[in-house]
DNA sequence: GTGAAAGCGCTAACAT
DNA sequence: ATGTTAGCGCTTTCAC
């Protein structure tokens, strides 16, 4: 049986509130007492009930993370980003994996919300209604996608992008291809916007390639279709579907950079093992994680709307240029 | 403001303990009024605060997961086969994430302890002394880990290891490098354990190469040692690290699999995209977070010590061969 | 089969 | 600055 506040309280000889004033509000207690009670709680190894504290202050202490699929080495990072914060904070976090189902989401989404002071959402697959309903009804911080009103942390995707065109053509390249992501992902949308603003800026052609599963199988599917647009250059929708791309190009026989240059978006762990390794946009995914939860602190400290509705907090990539843009002064056609 | 208990008895014209029985001892309430009563809760949308329960209860209906880095692909393997199972059985998970600390490991559970009703540790790194500490104030169940007398689910590394040799001994290997994991890691130990008996009853020449961070650099660093024992064949704790030693090697200009072959563990995602693919033995990830949450919710049900004491499943490998171990009936020296 | 009452461990007025 | 009282939402005796 673990010490309750009351054990403390007789342990001191206090009153059950001063042990609960000496813990939670220390200055509001008497230095001699606050000592006393410290040194009881110590000798008890006692832990406050934090089930019983969040009955009465309707805070749990705890928040929940939902992710599409931690088989993305994505997610991991962002969850890693996650956990370190709220460790800080003291804040336990709760995790689920929707398995890339948009109404498993939102049945999770509800069954969490009921335990936590505030749910992050990361990359969510649910509709713009489905996460304005949830938002209504408890806290929630999103990641990596944008519904009007709701606090967001994303990345800049077009900026990202621009990077990406802008390093192709500086090698050469003004035929690109690109190869989307799933018709109902957000940042796909938004990449291929700001593939657009870059293209037109540089006289690039760009080729869209369709979408694709956001995985390795994806973009061994999308490699034949990639090739066949005459590009000199791809850009996938992640670095998932560019290693898959990348083993499909092998397999043809296509020389990656020699006959096409490949670019990838998120610089997970793997694009660095790959041969060539994988030029990329480098997306700050634990930092993420870790602002998420900040504007869920915040928001959770000044639940006012005024001041939230719209906080958001937006990324910047990186470009990290790897082998498989090589240097490419003349790219050849494949 | 969520609909409690008292709003669902007022609605069905009954008392707060019938809505309560209804609800978790439907058996016990007339059907009648059962049905007027889940019509109430239903259209209030109620849903019990689980905190309130737990406080009488005793039990949350929460448990912890605690893995070492889930950077590693391995892990979240794990946790998804967790969170799959525990939502089948209502359950929420706490993850939390060590970095492979074994001093924050300690931390974490404790702090985790109090919120839940079981832990689940996997690969733990704390000490065996620890870890029986923590067993004692509260359930759990350990995932690829033996300390007497807490209940855990492993890997067969011995029969792993077996399939592993007599498949390079069935190619003409004689000499077999192991690369060790991290000097802490239990299933090291084990795996090496499993290598030697192999080793024995094949004529096999067993050379070890030390203990490597169970990562893509530790495979990068083991690579030269590897090499330098004049093995035709190594195996390696995992396959991070084979994935890292195929990556020095071909910066070397030893190929794989006419210089040398080489066998990883755990089979994840990445070991079919590396160039060789990697043969490796397939660690049923997955089934091990299932298992686990079988098991400690089967503890918690019945905290007899008797019938828990020592209850554990084994699970066992499966070989994979893949192009690193490519054909080698006569294995040249590199 | 159902209701009334008590209380899980804690905090928050309200007194003092 | 400290103690007293009440109650968060729920389950569970104990009566009926």
């Amino acid at each position: 049986m673990p010490a309750t506040l009351r054990d403390v309280a007789r342990l001191a000889g206090v009153s059950p509130s001063t042990v609960s004033r000496a813990l939670s509000t220390p200055a509001v207690v008497n230095a001699a007492t606050r000592a006393r009670v410290q040194a009881a709680a110590e000798r008890l190894g006692y832990q406050p009930n934090r089930a019983a504290r969040g009955l009465i202050t309707g805070r749990t202490g705890n928040i929940g993370l939902v992710v599409p699929d931690l088989a993305n080495p994505f997610f991991p990072s962002v969850v890693k980003g996650v956990q370190a914060r709220a460790r800080q904070s003291d804040v336990a976090v709760f995790l689920a994996d929707t398995d890339e189902d948009a109404v498993e989401e939102v049945v999770l989404v509800r069954a969490l919300a009921k335990q936590v002071d505030g749910l992050i959402l990361c990359s969510p697959r649910a509709s713009e209604e489905d996460l304005l309903a949830v938002a209504q009804e408890t806290n929630v911080v999103l990641v990596n996608r944008l519904v009007e009103g709701v606090p967001a942390v994303t990345f800049d995707n077009e900026g990202g992008m621009r990077q990406a065109i802008a390093h192709l053509v500086a090698l050469g390249h003004r035929r690109i291809a690109w190869v989307g992501g799933p018709r109902t992902s957000w940042s796909s949308a938004h990449r291929i916007i700001g593939l657009y603003a870059a293209a037109n800026d540089n006289g690039v052609d760009l080729l869209e390639v369709g979408h694709f599963a956001p995985t390795y199988d994806g973009g061994m599917a999308a490699a034949d279709q990639a090739v066949a647009t005459g590009a000199t250059a791809v850009v996938t929708y992640n670095d998932l579907v560019a290693i898959g791309l990348l083993a499909r190009l092998h397999a043809r026989g296509i020389s990656v950079p020699d006959d096409l240059s490949v670019v990838g978006i998120d610089d997970i762990a793997m694009s660095r093992m790959t041969r060539p390794a994988l030029t990329t946009v480098r997306l700050p995914k634990q930092k993420a994680g870790q602002i998420a939860v900040e504007l869920l602190l915040a928001v959770l400290d000044d639940p006012d709307p005024d001041t939230i509705i719209g906080t958001r907090g937006t990324l910047h990539g990186e470009l990290i240029v790897r082998d498989s843009t090589g240097v490419a002064s003349d790219p050849a056609r494949p």
